[in-house]
Parts: structure tokens; C-alpha cells; sequence
DNA sequence: AGGCGCAATGCAAGCGCTTTCATTCCAAGT
DNA sequence: ACTTGGAATGAAAGCGCTTGCATTGCGCCT
């Protein structure tokens, strides 16, 4: 059983010594052209690969970065993720993904866990974590960036959206549709910055028109379509209905879309329903989801370009804000007219076969 | 600046020497418990964490794995993926996922990454690739399971299910509704033994009524919807079309009805349509995709399962054939007796608005 | 001709950890 | 009391690679 070759046994074949093998790995332009192929030649014919525990203990670089999602089964963070890890492969680093299942703690764990691993950087969704988080990454002085989120004043770099203003650009359509009874399935707040800044941008631009957003017309829902549906006919089964539902995301749109379905409502007649990232599903539901497209390829990108330059010297990077855009479509009409606009009372009139489809 | 805490810092405040501490990290059983405690203490107060590059060039091992995917922006690999990564870190094994971009010679140089990263073993997706990559894999004694495929007499380790089988199960599905003009929109089938299982199953079981399944009525498209949508407008607009179109997956499913119905066609009254994954889009359809149910989280969990086994000794695992179930929804229905059985002519006539939905 | 500088290469010291082997200590057996 | 075996621990040899420094060889300047 032949050895794994190591740098040793490419040098002893090429006649020089390891440093000149470990040059012409890593800086090839200071080597002597003949010297360097003659090298090649050799770590062609033994199938040389470097051992990646040594190079990580002598040089104290892994070329890796770590990801902590709260799942892959998004297809919004999928779809970021793959753009990173493109752009990251061109640039010779691996990605190591973990998921914190929008668990605080685990998340904690899973940075750890890649930290320990050696990662070079971190890419973190949102901003919502501990402080002790915080100084854990400075006292290792592991550079990282925050996606999904972007603040003008936010202490650390990021590469995200402003899903304040575009929620709140949500709710001033929805209302320039003439909706004044709005409710909103919110997506879980908990530890989680971009459901609640949408949540307080909807909130921000029905206050402008002195109208507010509470409970029982707010609600949160976990990230499934069912969750989005049992909120919807929660919403819509009480006296005094909303005539438009925003909801956090589009999973939450679809299962509202459902759920208003199930209840005997007709999307837009009804009841107008919005949803927020502009994943596939949008367009395929019938009518299709009015939502704001977020361009999750380019985040990706641009994340993994700060990464690269966080990486090497003490080069600082500035955060990036990318630009969202509101797509409508057909699930948001008009105000349906008899819909009382500031009343308790409502006449629950439906307007179409309660035993409708699903 | 103080240095980053090594194992011998923490020996010297415990007060033993590196051996022990490193027992007491990786074999606490083996130390007295005092001492076990003092050195906990140490690590506690230096907050010590491996190097994982040490570690790995001493033990030759990683704790780590890696999946060479398609692409994560299909939801059935983020699935699978996610129930994998569960599993694995639930033993202490992370996860290091690269994408091959449905590429053959880019998946080949994807393993070569992550095995120079040191992994301790790789999932795999499909069993098509070249024998020199086989090869590789055996001469570095990389253990490695493939998934999403089963064949009773697959060469290597693999926990998948029967895409031929449950592919002729769903043409038999349609043919059971008396459909005989049965058009298939396939996944790309190149370097990817699933869509051409997928084909071969549906070919057999028309075969077995003594259809034939070639072009046109066979037609590969790549994984979009919009590609769906292209191939089933082309089935349709010829004269002699098909009533049933069964599609390589889900995504084309969903692009096969909206490009259906951009064609004028009711679906099922004019065209019957059907999957193959049941992701979630399937349901959010109208009318709702039939389709194979693949259970991809209990894949994923299998193949942690045998990876980890493969891991340790020289013990050897057996593949595991994962069941799936045929759902039937919406829009598979029985077809339309305008339609002629067999001959070439068709006398066009469309039962909907040819300016329909989309 | 002698000296200098630079490019190319080699030497060898680690990087932080695991692990074999040797040592020590103690309790139990004779 | 003396041996013996086992448990707990330590000493030290690497694991494969990078890199600072030393060495060599060469062309060129004075």
C-alpha cells in the first residue's frame, strides 16, 4: 500500500527541495521556469494533492468560509448561497454551510463549530444576534458579513436590502389601491431583524394614514405554507375582515392565497394578498403574487466580494445596499367597495361560491 | 496581543502536559476525573478551541464531509441536504457543500476540491460519471454513498429510490386514465442517470401497451420553469397532440401548465399533466400537480447514516431503496374522448380561450 | 579582476496536535 | 514484604507544509 504522496516524496522525484515544491504550489513566479515544470512534471506523476491539515497548521489559512442560513429549504437563501459559493469557487475558497434552524443558539453553536474549523470568514444572515456573538467573532478577529439585511448606521459590515422602506413600500401600494382595512401575516419576529423591520415598515406607512396595525390584523406564522394558510383564515373569518393581507414573505403570500381560497374568498376580489423575496411560486400561483423582488444572485455576489476583501490585508469594506423593486401582479386589486372602510360591522357578503377551490 | 491559546498554554495552566489535555478532549474516559476537571477549567478560562489544522495533520481526519449537489437552488436537493446536514451534526461531522452546475467535469473537479480539503467522506448525487473519477475516488480510499438513485445491482453504496420503476408507475398512472397519445417533457438526460431512468420507465410501460415514446413527443428541457413552459407549447401547438403530458419533474410540471394554458388548454380537460418530486409548488398549483412523492428528508437522513458507518472501520453498509408513492391531483384526469386515439389528425378544437390565463 | 546585488534555491525551524512508548504510582495477590 | 499488573500520566516523535534566513551562482558595474 503506497504512501499518500506528500511534498517530500515530489521534491525527492523532481531533485529540489520541498520549500522549492511548496514555491512552485504557491508562488510560481519565483521559481526558474525549467526548475517549476520539472516540479509539475512530478506532482503530475505521483497525483500529488496537498494535504490540507498541513498547509492550514503551517500557513494558518484554510481558503474556506462558512455560512450560517437558518435553512436550506428556502428557496430564497439557496439561491443567495449558490451565487456565493460561485463566486467564492472562482476565487479559490470553499464554502462550509451550516443552518441554525432560526435558532438563536444554534446559530451561536454553528459559528463556533465553523470557527473552530478554521473557516477565513463568515458570511451571517441578518443582524440580530448577542453581543457576546459580537465579541466572540472580535476576539478571534474573524471578519464576517451580514446578508439579508442593510442599515444605513449598522456597526458591521453587510450586503443587504432595507426591508423597512420596502415593506413600507408594500403597505403605500396596497394602499394606494384603496385598502384601508390591511392585515398582515408577519413572518416569526423572534431573533429575526428582517421579519420584524418589515413588520415595522408596513406598520411605518399605515401610521401615515392614521391607521395601525395590531393584533387581531397582525400575525405571525412560521415559515410554511400551511402556517400561511390557518393565519389567512384566522384573519378572514372574523366580522370586519381586511380586504388586503401583506405578508412577510412569499411562502406566507401563498398559504394565504390558499387559506383565503379555502375560506371561500376570491384573490383579488375578496381580498388582496401580497407576499415579500419574489421566489418562483410567485409567478406560478393563480393569480399571480404581487411581491418585491429581492435579487438574491447579486447579494450573493457582493457578499462573497466583501468576504474576499475582508479577507486578506486589514482592508475595510463598506456595506452595500441593494436595490429591491415592488413586482405587481395579480393578487392585489382594488379595495372591493363594499367593504366597509373604517366600521366594526360587515355584512360578510361573499361574493363567491364559499366551497371554491381547495 | 495574546496569541491564540494553544493546546500546550492549557497544559501549562493545568499543569499536565499536552498528552493529557488532549485526552481529556478526545478521550475523557481515560483521565482522572480531578484532572480531567483542571484541565476543563483551563480550557474554560483560555476559552481554547482546537486548531483544527493540528488536529487534522495529527489524526488524519476531519469530522467532515462533503456533497457535491447540481445545484441548491432545487428545492429537492435542499431538502435532502438539510436532513443530512442535521444528522451529520448531530455526530459532530460538518457539512462542505460544492455545486456541479449539472456539469460532469465540473462535479469531477468539485470532488478533487473537497477531498484535498480533507473530507472523510462524500454524498454523491446519481450514480453517471466517469470511471476515471471512480477510480479516484478508490485510490484515495474515499468513502462515499450516491444518492437519489437505487438499482438492485448498483456497483457502490447508494440510498435512493427506483426512478425507472416509480417513472413507469406514473405513465401507467395515466395510461389507467385511458390516455394514449402520451407526450413526455424529460430532465436533461445527459450525464444524469435519473432523468434517463425517468425516460426509460415511462418508455417501458408504454412499450408494454405498444406505444412509443420518441420525438416529438419526447422532448428534454432544462430545469425551468419558463423551459417547461416552452416544451409543452410546442407538444401542443402541433396537430395530433398529445392529452397527457408526464414531465421529468416537478419544475417542468409547473412550466408544462403554464405553458398549457398559454396555449389555451384547460388542464385536465384538454391536457393532463404530471411530476415527479412533489415539491411544494405541486400543491400550490391549480389545479394541484400530480406527482411522485420522493421522501428526501428520510433520504438525507439515510445517507448520513451510511456515511457514517462507511467512516470509522472497514465496515461495509448496504444500499438502502427509499419508497416513493404516486400522488394523484388535480390535474390528472381521464382523457378527453375528442381526442383521437391514434391517429395523426386532430381537428384542433380548443374547449377554453385561446387567450386564457397568462 | 574584484565586488556587489539579485534571483534561485536549500536548510531547517516550527505550526498545534495526536499517539506510541515509557514511566510512575498504587493496590492487590502471593 | 515483595512482586505484579493496571491505570494515569508524561516525554517526545512526528504529521505535511510554509517561510525566514542562509547559501549559491551569475551578470554587471567599477
Amino acid at each position: 500500500m503506497p504512501h499518500r504522496p506528500s511534498l517530500e516524496d515530489v521534491a525527492r522525484i523532481a531533485g529540489v527541495s520541498t520549500a522549492t515544491v511548496s514555491r512552485v504550489l504557491n508562488a510560481p513566479a519565483r521559481v526558474r521556469p525549467e526548475t517549476r515544470e520539472r516540479v509539475e512534471r512530478a506532482v503530475e506523476r505521483l497525483g500529488y494533492t496537498p494535504h490540507f491539515g498541513g498547509r492550514a497548521l503551517a500557513s494558518n489559512r484554510t481558503d474556506t468560509v462558512g455560512a450560517v442560513i437558518p435553512t436550506m429549504e428556502n428557496a430564497i437563501f439557496a439561491r443567495g448561497l449558490q451565487a456565493l459559493q460561485e463566486d467564492l469557487a472562482d476565487a479559490g475558497v470553499t464554502l462550509l454551510v451550516a443552518t441554525s434552524n432560526y435558532d438563536k443558539a444554534q446559530e451561536a453553536r454553528q459559528i463556533q463549530t465553523l470557527l473552530a474549523r478554521g473557516v477565513d470568514g463568515l458570511v451571517l444572515v441578518g443582524e440580530a444576534r448577542d453581543d457576546a456573538v459580537y465579541a466572540y467573532l472580535a476576539g478571534r478577529a474573524a471578519p464576517f458579513v451580514l446578508v439579508w439585511t442593510w442599515r444605513a448606521d449598522c456597526s458591521w459590515p453587510c450586503v443587504g436590502f432595507d426591508n423597512f422602506a420596502a415593506a413600507r413600500d408594500v403597505a403605500e401600494r396596497v394602499l394606494g389601491f384603496g385598502h384601508r382595512r390591511i392585515a398582515m401575516i408577519a413572518g416569526v419576529t423572534r431573533d429575526n431583524d428582517r421579519a420584524r423591520s418589515r413588520v415595522q415598515g408596513v406598520r411605518a406607512a399605515l401610521a401615515d394614514r392614521g391607521l395601525a396595525l395590531e393584533a387581531p390584523f397582525l400575525i405571525e406564522a412560521d415559515y410554511r405554507i400551511e402556517a400561511g394558510s390557518a393565519a389567512a383564515q384566522r384573519l378572514l373569518a372574523d366580522t370586519g375582515r381586511p380586504t388586503a393581507i401583506i405578508c412577510g414573505n412569499d411562502v406566507l403570500g401563498a398559504g394565504a392565497m390558499v387559506g383565503a381560497r379555502a375560506a371561500g374568498y376570491r384573490v383579488p376580489q375578496d381580498v388582496s394578498i401580497t407576499g415579500f423575496d419574489d421566489i418562483d411560486i410567485a409567478q406560478l400561483l393563480d393569480p399571480a403574487l404581487s411581491t418585491v423582488h429581492v435579487p438574491h444572485r447579486r447579494m450573493g455576489r457582493m457578499a462573497a466580494k466583501l468576504l474576499l476583501a475582508l479577507r486578506d490585508p486589514q482592508g475595510t469594506v463598506t456595506s452595500v445596499c441593494i436595490e429591491t423593486e415592488f413586482i405587481e401582479r395579480g393578487s392585489l386589486g382594488v379595495s372591493p367597495p363594499s367593504a366597509p372602510e373604517g366600521g366594526l360591522g360587515d355584512d360578510g357578503s361573499r361574493q363567491s361560491d364559499p366551497h371554491g377551490p381547495l
